[in-house]
DNA sequence: AGTTGTGGATAGCAACACTTTCTACTATCG
DNA sequence: CGATAGTAGAAAGTGTTGCTATCCACAACT
């Protein structure tokens, strides 16, 4: 197919798709005249990966680049693509030199039986996250970790039986990427109903969640 | 103090502040003079908050004046100002038009035994990464709801419980605009500890998690 | 008296993610 | 055959965002 097909079916305009391809997001298609190219689903597929990379994860091109670049290296195993992926949706590794932040992460960690890896990305956002909240005189923040931990421990298993439920290394490859960030702004939009659905029944003065809900609901205003 | 001051406690460089006074992210001082103010401690607390929203939230200064004017509303019910703060940090509103991936959102939610509100943004968002997620080819992405359904539940009712336990509605205002924001970061930061944890783990041939984790490991690579 | 700091205004800047415009072709339809 | 539309590739332009820099007339401190 050609670049228009190619728009066509994805709705991407032609000038993003060069840009794309400029940028190294998307591999040259094959050249039949000086200017001429042909496309295949190859290149389909993964015009649709960028553009769900860019769009549901809020990825830049740069990090786009990178995580395209963790999933085609054959050398790396599932357990380092997995920490470049998340890296790259990380964003910014901000580091703290907050002592008592670090210390309280550092507790925290081991006393989930965790191993206390004091430079990993994820240790250093616990901190400067910890440390915003002393900042900000939110007192009994760390207190919510264990909550956190509780749900992340269970997510986390849960993603790992899915991306090892991937017949080969390749889609396993993919599901890390693709599941990370649509698993991320899922867990965000389901933690969303959740929360709304749990305020509007503690309003009621119902008590905690329990079987279906009620049907029946107005609650003219905060949707849209 | 003056702006000196401000600066140096917080950090943020004077012309910064002057752009977020400019912005009307942080109310103008004290007028002593023509050209001179004075600021008190509620605005060292505020540009604080600020940077909090930007740095650790990632927000834009348009989404934090979005949410302080909620915090700020006397009208505004908690309930309320939950779901500016949740529409603030969502960002890009996006529709799709996906009748199967609507479908399947609303199952979901019937399922759950939430109410259907098809126009809310967190539903919305829930059938955009669906209908994402079918884009891809990653058919078995909508069994994995029901897991963050759990997750999210749990979530939610911590989050609520925090919210309640501030003693006065302003507080209450402010710990759900910090703790949602926060509350993300370190929900992040804290399910990527617990995910590589587990994958060192199975890698080892180890089973689940149980208890506290063998204290040796070197693993030199994936951190940092 | 002079250095430093200040509020307020305007202008500038770098990064980002495209978009526009151009050229020199190629494909295809009538 | 010729008119029209499409193409690769390169270069320059665009709009937004989040700051920085520069200026000014004045204030504060030393």
């Amino acid at each position: 197919m050609r670049i228009a097909e190619l728009s066509r079916r994805t709705g991407v305009p032609v000038p993003t798709i060069k840009y794309y391809l400029r940028e190294g997001l998307l591999p040259a298609g094959e050249l039949t005249s000086p200017n001429q190219a042909r496309y295949g689903e190859a290149h389909l597929h993964r015009l649709r990966l960028v553009r769900a990379l860019v769009e549901v994860g809020g990825l830049s091109i740069a990090a786009v680049r990178d995580v395209l670049g963790a999933l085609e290296d054959p050398e790396k195993s599932l357990h380092k693509a997995m920490g470049t992926v998340e890296t790259a949706v990380a964003g910014t590794g901000a580091t703290t030199d907050d002592e008592v932040a670090h210390e309280q992460a550092r507790e925290f960690v081991t006393r989930q039986g965790w191993g206390y890896r004091p430079r990993s990305d994820a240790f250093q956002s616990l901190v400067s996250v910890l440390a915003t909240a002393r900042d900000i005189g939110l007192d009994s923040f760390p207190a919510q970790l264990d909550g956190y931990a509780r749900a992340g421990t269970a997510l986390a298993a849960q993603d790992l039986d899915y991306v090892l439920s991937a017949p080969t290394k390749d889609a396993a490859m993919e599901v890390v990427a693709v599941g990370t960030v649509l698993g991320d702004a899922a867990l965000a939009a389901v933690r969303r109903l959740a929360r709304r659905e749990m305020s509007v029944r503690r309003d009621r003065g119902e008590r905690e969640p329990g079987g279906p809900g009620s049907p029946e609901r107005e609650c003219a205003d905060d949707d849209r």
